[in-house]
DNA sequence: AATATTGTCTGTTATTATCGAACAAATAAA
DNA sequence: TTTATTTGTTCGATAATAACAGACAATATT
């Protein structure tokens, strides 16, 4: 089935984090639960290969420069991000706001793209690559638009813990969020990610109208969901739309006459 | 010493590139020269672990998000782009031109942050990851100051191809260059990689005097190496000696009193 | 100075991944 | 449509391969 190193020279890849940056062997091989010696010889292969670079005076271990060359050859080639770069831009700069694009996978959402009204100094993601669905405009603009089962799915394997006093933690309120989503076209997400900021996220949809992602724009709460709340939803509806046209989507008008 | 499958592995993630982002098993098996069985194991192993994903319908292969995850990991922990996203980011905004930060990995370039001056719709890099370093100003800025044995290997190692008029494939006038280069304590590109372009980069030093990698600026030609050139380069000195000193590099004056 | 922990290396064993052929499904050609 | 070719996938036998444990020196810690 499945080749046991390679999936284990993987795994040893993902315990590099954020939080954890630099790794030695023992380390990994305690993490690992795998004889020292074995995580050399992969460990020394990653490195070969430029998927890990190794101190020369620690002898310890990070992230390889080639994983940084293979993020961008995805990045580069994520229809999505193509699609949306143009018109996420033109919106951040029209509103003045931060816009971004997020993709969902296995549970959470993936930030893939963002744009700055302002020039800043910012590494390419800012919030980091991954963000929880039930708090995020985003996350609840894609969710809200995945089939029932999917749905059920996400509810009964998350555990939503909050990370400001505004995070919505019952999950039947989700679900009414969700449908207020669906009524509205949008999602809100009021200061429940984080601390006075606001957010309003729209569904991308592909060619067969499947959720290829979402677009999302943000800010001070009171900038973005202050008086001209109506207007912004508008902007991220429309540039929504025009990326999902992009996508060869075209919402059939199905009612016809009467009413 | 080192791992087959993971090596094959790893050699197969490195098969996609911008120029081909999805590839099926038959391709994969031709490229690497490996029966379809084989690699079916392991493209299978990088699939459940997130590293590439297949197309439902098409059942070829693509990189997955697992890639784009680490990928940000690693630029947010490495210390040069930690250590230049402020100044580097001040540096485009006074000069308005693009001001980039590249870092050396085995005989080329890699470019790790960019920073604009305007709003621009961009993916997290424009210009590619990996540059020559024999026609650009950031290469030839670290390249000027590593060790002469290291030049001497650059030099016998790489083939100088011509992308415009302008780019020197001569290895002799590359070392004059390098001197230049070292002498005036900056690099200069004048079109050598991309007609109408010009860029001026400097290096920046670590704690211990060893090159961590080099801050570039450039905008049209006639922009940045025209009347305000020396202005420029002051400034891209500063900032590059501003984040030297970050790195705990305080370049010692050793002349004193005599002359 | 003494101890503990580190990363690395070696050879032997049997686990493990490779191989090649056969499979059905999808695509291309006739 | 039918034929032919190509696709991705499965399978089981063989042998090559990677895992293992212990020993090593070097560094870091006490």
């Amino acid at each position: 089935m499945s080749v046991q190193s390679v999936q284990r020279a993987l795994t040893i890849l993902t315990l590099f984090s954020h939080r954890r940056p630099v790794l030695g062997i023992s380390e990994l091989s305690r993490l690992m639960d795998l004889p020292k010696g074995t995580v050399h010889g992969i460990t020394r292969t990653l490195v070969d290969q430029g998927f890990l670079s190794q101190d020369e005076q620690t002898k310890k271990y990070r992230l390889g420069l080639k994983i940084h060359e293979l993020g961008i050859v995805l990045s580069g080639t994520l229809e999505l991000n193509q699609k949306s770069a143009g018109p996420c831009h033109q919106l951040s700069r029209r509103t003045g706001l931060l816009s971004r694009i997020g993709i969902w996978d296995g549970g959470s959402v993936v930030i893939t793209l963002n744009t700055h009204p302002n020039p800043m100094p910012v590494l390419p993601y800012q919030v980091g690559p991954r963000i929880h669905a039930y708090c995020s405009a985003i996350g609840k603009a894609i969710l809200a638009f995945l089939d029932e089962k999917t749905i059920r799915q996400y509810l009964d394997r998350t555990r939503m813990t909050a990370f400001t006093p505004h995070t919505v933690t019952v999950k039947k309120k989700l679900l009414e969020d969700l449908k207020a989503t669906r009524r509205r076209g949008y999602a809100i997400d009021r200061q429940e990610a984080v601390q006075g900021m606001g957010c309003m996220g729209a569904p991308i949809f592909d060619h067969q109208g499947g959720v290829a992602g979402a677009l999302s724009l943000s800010g001070p709460v009171n900038q973005v969901l202050g008086d001209q709340t109506e207007e912004l939803a508008g902007e991220v509806l429309s540039t929504a739309a025009e990326i999902s046209r992009l996508f060869g989507y075209f919402p059939a008008i199905m009612e016809t006459g009467a009413s």
